[in-house]
DNA sequence: GCACCTATGGGGAATATCCCCCAATCGTTC
DNA sequence: GAACGATTGGGGGATATTCCCCATAGGTGC
């Protein structure tokens, strides 16, 4: 049988050679290129044609989601397996709606990459770090908060407030009316369950979500 | 010549596993012990006594910081290189205010890893990376902003704001006059160098002063 | 002793924020 | 085609925030 081709993508080196050398301790998997961006990234996918990407969140052009996004609009066959250093409830529920494969938070055990690794490529779907899948019950048992997802219009908002801007400067930037802006603050508070734009910030920052 | 040994402090498995590789490929180098936490890595400091202390300064119990402290007061000889992810100027001043040896980013090709780890061992000091080195240039260069450190009260008050508290909550809360509050806001603006209220939160936030 | 920092407070005014009211358009979904 | 969500916008008003002005009292340092 032909090894599993995987595609590295992570902006830190350490963490690259680390998980290149992991996978290369095992016959059945051979890492065939390494991208430290999202750009890099689908390039990549796209010329190499992996069984595997291992898709680090944290990215510094291209957010996770994003690549992850395009790849399933492009109708790519390339299975994604997440890999971030949180276990931040958005992204996970984003990435496992678009598609991905599995889900994996870095202080997993090495072998349980491996292991991923193989499993993703041999079809199998929604494998996810054990404290991903602690968090799941939360979201399944009874809390399901509908709310707690913004639209993308409501995050582009959530995001300039974390940059500490006002409500007229996120108006010019998007350029749109003042008054809308403060519409979308209302509803950011409703659905993060927050009550001003100092908690709505704090909030974000904490879950990781820029 | 004995090998340089060095112990690692990483959370991420994934992240210990690539510099132990990247380390090991150089005969003159032995990783010796590899902490996931900062307590084991004090306690593995004083155990095998290694020529130098690889830290990460996201850790999950005590903060990097704290790790360096303790071992600078307890007279170690240990060099420390300092590791993280972000180049943010509040840990960085601290760490080496503290004594730490180096500070590389995540980001840092891994040669110059193992140059650094090297380079502190034979005794080298201030061994950091050239983006950091870029950033230490502006605090030399003029804006020497000495008031960067908080006072106790107003460190209090900037909990309250990360907690979402209005000045009025503050005022009450610590019992004195929101005019009172309205003075510490502004010192803590100047002193971090931001301009409102949701700049400060994500501040204090971003650099885990919480 | 005098300068300096920390903690405390008042007055006033320009903005900014937040919370209600109201509404239209467009796309998807049932 | 009707209902729903996403996006857009207006009016009005009660608070909150920020930035100036001013001040006093206590402690530390040289």
């Amino acid at each position: 049988m032909s090894p599993i081709r995987v595609v590295l993508a992570d902006d830190h080196p350490v963490v690259r050679a680390g998980i290149r050398n992991l996978l290369e301790k095992v016959v059945d998997i051979e890492v065939v290129g390494e991208a430290s961006t999202g750009q890099e990234a689908l390039r990549l996918v796209n010329d190499v044609t992996p069984d595997v990407l291992l898709l680090d969140m944290e990215l510094p052009d291209i957010k996770g989601t994003e690549v992850a996004q395009k790849l399933q609009s492009s109708k790519s066959p390339v299975k994604i397996l997440a890999l971030s250093a949180y276990d931040d409830g958005v992204y996970i529920r984003e990435l496992l709606e678009l598609g991905a494969a599995g889900y994996l938070i870095k202080e997993e055990a090495p072998e349980t990459i491996v292991e991923a690794v193989r499993g993703v490529a041999y079809g199998e779907q929604g494998w996810v770090s054990r404290r991903i899948a602690a968090q799941m019950v939360s979201w399944v048992r009874g809390d399901e908060r509908e709310g707690l997802k913004l639209t993308a219009r409501e995050m582009e908002v959530l995001k300039h407030v974390v940059g500490g801007k006002t409500n007229q400067n996120i108006a010019a930037a998007l350029g749109i009316s003042e008054k809308t802006i403060e519409k979308y603050m209302e509803a950011i508070f409703a659905k993060l369950g927050v009550a001003s734009r100092v908690e709505a910030a704090v909030y974000a920052v904490r879950e990781g979500l820029f």
